[in-house]
DNA sequence: AGTCCGATGGTTTTT
DNA sequence: CCATCGGACT
């Protein structure tokens, strides 16, 4: 393959990114613009035309898919293996560079990964210990503290006394919480990425080694990089003027856990001689779709700059229906998706969109009445199930028994007589000896400190776990696993428990045992790993799939959030109200509002074909009824490119008029969609919306003092404010 | 040890 | 409204 082949199916922007000269670079990436293809385009050009090897690219994302994705279409586009390329996320090299040097890094080298389930047991454990009242002091929100100091780079003892109680007493659990986790071998996510970056930052040669092998380094959506992660790319490309990286302000949605869209402005200054390009041609939506998405990002301000357009015309206006209520909403939805489908549409083209995992609940229901077949996303991934955390606990004790969170969640389950006395003298012995909970129990043991039924339990567990490390090192990975689910009795207590639930655990625990068989061990990227502690990095750091396959085509509902990245051809952003989207505690802060509008056009730029728009006139919320405004950012899009809906003119609205009615915003009649207006005596608002024809002709208007009021235009004295 | 009941609070999520 | 959690009770 020659150098051509890797451009000519490029547009010109885009090979103008995957060709640029070796230095710095910044490409905006619109969405839909083809993003990866210009990554994976470019490091097939280093490696094919500047002859680099895949030894010397590094490659990061933030999601495991992502990385697989672009691996694969490297290897594809170059026709060859690239084993040696670093591809992957942020945490999954952080952890890669730890094990490699696990001791200049301070860490065990039988370390292991927590997931935040874990972090938080550690954290309410501990705080317990320091007497904190859990009511005052929610441990979530030391979480929260904790994880977001370690996002910023900053350590425990580096927390500035800056007097205040809580500062003070969040550093206390702080400082406690770092001791836990170098006692016990445990590294939680953040903490991956602030370690990675202390290492090279300590270790002078190490440093130089890393900056010496990635002669390229690539990131993916980079708006998403929090501070810690781009201090950590700094370190590798300072100097060297390396650094490619492909983002979108305007899709910046993850400002609240830490990503800085600053990242992007500051990388010009941080790296004065980059290039940079902007992909601003869309493949995925049609016209109407692009015009709304880049009218209402518009409204933002501090932006880079950019427009999508299209050269695949105009297609569908966009649609917006109003609906009585959150019923009339799902209604309404699963009735365009049935007509959809009716016309040979596939289910799975279509996706429901909504700003809060909450909604979804009305659809689903209507969903399910109309037999339609659906798949709601979030929730429970593989390895965060209960009985899956349960078996991969016993593995990981049996690595490394001083893994006191492992201890805990298994000790005594299932029940074999451990009981909370024992335990907690146990706790109590631990942290006045600063051992671990293993190493207390040995200790209460030895010293006969037990009744002898408590001392039997407890030895019997402990021998339980050494036979487990005796085992493992004669077994293949999947028949250790297949030991563990059956020796700890894990397989016997869920087929107890009631038949539904009880079921689905056993099953998922043969699942695992499969997975374990089907696990890709790659000793030669194993640093100095074992397979069964590969098998448990693995199991913290990419989680799986929410649900198993699901082969069958349905429709797809998710939040925001999730479907950034994703296309359909159908989509339905619902519940655009006041409160809900943007959400109610944004409504008073600039920055999170403009948030919000970036989550709103990620949302209207996954549509591809048709994009609906609704929201209801009341909603009940939290067991009330709510009488919701209409989003500010319906009044933000192009009227030209909306066509409102009025279907059903049967359904118990307010104002039920004669004739279903289809009526373009602004086309005819007096007054527009968010126009203001005067009222001699409500005083200053602005026009929700419109229905009815001549006499009937009513207007619904937000009082800015009088609240929201339908009038009859035929009556009601109203002029153009 | 397991079940029931009342208080509580309630965006967004990956690793 | 309704899911989740912790405490009390059986």
């Amino acid at each position: 393959m020659d150098a051509s082949s890797i451009i000519t199916s490029l547009n010109d922007d885009q090979r103008l990114a995957v060709s640029a000269p070796m230095q710095a670079m910044l490409v905006l990436a619109g969405a839909g613009s083809g993003k990866t293809r210009v990554l994976v385009h470019r490091i097939a050009w280093h490696i094919q035309v500047n002859q680099i090897s895949p030894y010397n690219i590094l490659a990061v994302t933030f999601t495991n898919k992502a990385a697989n994705e672009m691996r694969h279409r490297i290897e594809d586009l170059l026709e060859t293996p690239a084993h040696a390329m670093w591809i992957g996320t942020f945490h999954g090299l952080a952890h890669r560079l730890l094990r490699q040097h696990a001791k200049q890094a301070k860490l065990p080298d039988t370390f292991q990964v927590m997931d935040s389930d874990d972090q938080l047991r550690i954290i309410k454990r501990l705080m317990k210990n320091l007497n904190l009242d859990d009511s005052k002091w929610p441990p979530k929100q030391a979480q929260w503290f904790i994880n977001a100091q370690k996002d910023e780079g900053i350590r425990a003892k580096h927390m500035q006394d800056s007097g205040d109680f809580y500062n003070r007493q969040m550093k206390d659990v702080y400082l406690a919480y770092e001791d836990v986790c170098q006692r016990s071998g445990l590294v939680d996510f953040a903490e991956l990425l602030l370690r990675a970056h202390e290492l090279l930052r300590d270790n002078e040669d190490l440093l130089a080694f890393y900056k010496q092998r990635f002669q390229q380094v690539h990131v993916d959506e980079f708006q998403d990089t929090n501070t810690i992660q781009y201090a950590w790319l700094r370190l590798l490309t300072e100097g060297n003027n390396n650094l490619f990286v492909v983002g979108d302000d305007d899709q910046s949605i993850y400002g609240w856990r830490g990503a800085k869209i600053e990242n992007i402005f500051n990388f010009q200054k941080h790296y004065p001689e980059h290039g940079i390009v902007r992909l601003e041609q869309n493949y995925r939506s049609s016209g109407h779709i692009l015009k709304a998405a880049n009218t209402l990002i518009a409204n933002n301000d501090n932006r880079m700059g950019k427009e999508l357009w299209t050269d695949a015309g105009e297609g569908q206006a966009i649609s917006l229906y109003s609906a009585f209520n959150e019923q009339d909403e799902a209604y309404f939805v699963v009735e365009k998706i049935r007509q959809w489908v009716r016309d040979g549409g596939l289910r799975s083209d279509t996706a429901i969109l909504y700003r809060s995992n909450a909604q979804s609940r009305q659809f689903e229901e209507r969903l399910m009445t109309t037999a339609t077949p659906y798949r709601v996303y979030g929730g429970l991934r593989f390895f965060e199930r209960m009985e899956i955390k349960n078996a991969l606990a016993y593995l990981r004790l049996s690595t490394n028994p001083h893994d006191d969170p492992s201890f805990e969640r298994v000790v005594n389950t299932p029940t074999r007589g451990i009981g909370a006395k024992t335990l907690d003298d146990m706790r109590i012995l631990a942290r006045e000896q600063q051992l671990s909970l293993w190493q207390a129990a040995l200790a209460m043991l030895e010293h006969n400190q037990l009744p002898a039924r408590a001392a039997n339990a407890l030895r019997g567990f402990l021998n339980l776990i050494v036979a487990l490390g005796e085992t493992t090192k004669e077994l293949s990975l999947h028949e250790t696993v297949k030991q563990v689910v059956e020796t700890s009795g894990l397989i016997e207590l869920y087929k107890k428990e009631k038949q539904d639930k009880g079921e689905a655990r056993v099953e998922n625990l043969e699942e695992l045992v499969n997975a374990a068989r089907l696990f890709d061990y790659d000793s030669e990227n194993a640093e100095n790993m074992g397979e069964l502690d590969m098998f448990l990095a693995h199991a913290a750091l990419e989680a799986g799939e929410m649900q198993g396959e699901v082969d069958e085509d349905c429709v797809q509902l998710m939040t925001l959030h999730s479907a950034k990245g994703l296309e359909f051809k159908l989509v339905f952003l619902v519940g655009l109200e006041e409160g809900l989207f943007p959400s109610q505690q944004a409504l008073d802060d600039a920055g999170r509002l403009q948030e919000e509008r970036r989550l709103c056009y990620v949302g209207i730029t996954r549509a591809m074909q048709q994009l609906y728009l609704t929201h209801a006139e009341s909603r009940r919320l939290y067991g009330k009824d709510s009488y919701p405004r209409a989003s500010r950012f319906l009044r933000e899009l192009p009227q030209e490119s909306i066509q409102e809906i009025r279907l059903r003119a049967n359904v118990s609205r307010p104002a039920a008029n004669s004739a279903p009615q289809t009526k373009s915003l602004g086309s005819k009649g007096t007054y527009k969609l968010g126009q203001p207006v005067r009222h001699e005596k409500f005083g200053e608002g602005v026009v929700l919306q419109m229905e009815g024809e001549g006499e009937q002709e009513r207007v619904q208007i937000n009082f800015r003092n009088a609240g929201i009021k339908w009038l009859m235009l035929a009556y009601a004295k109203l002029d153009a404010a």
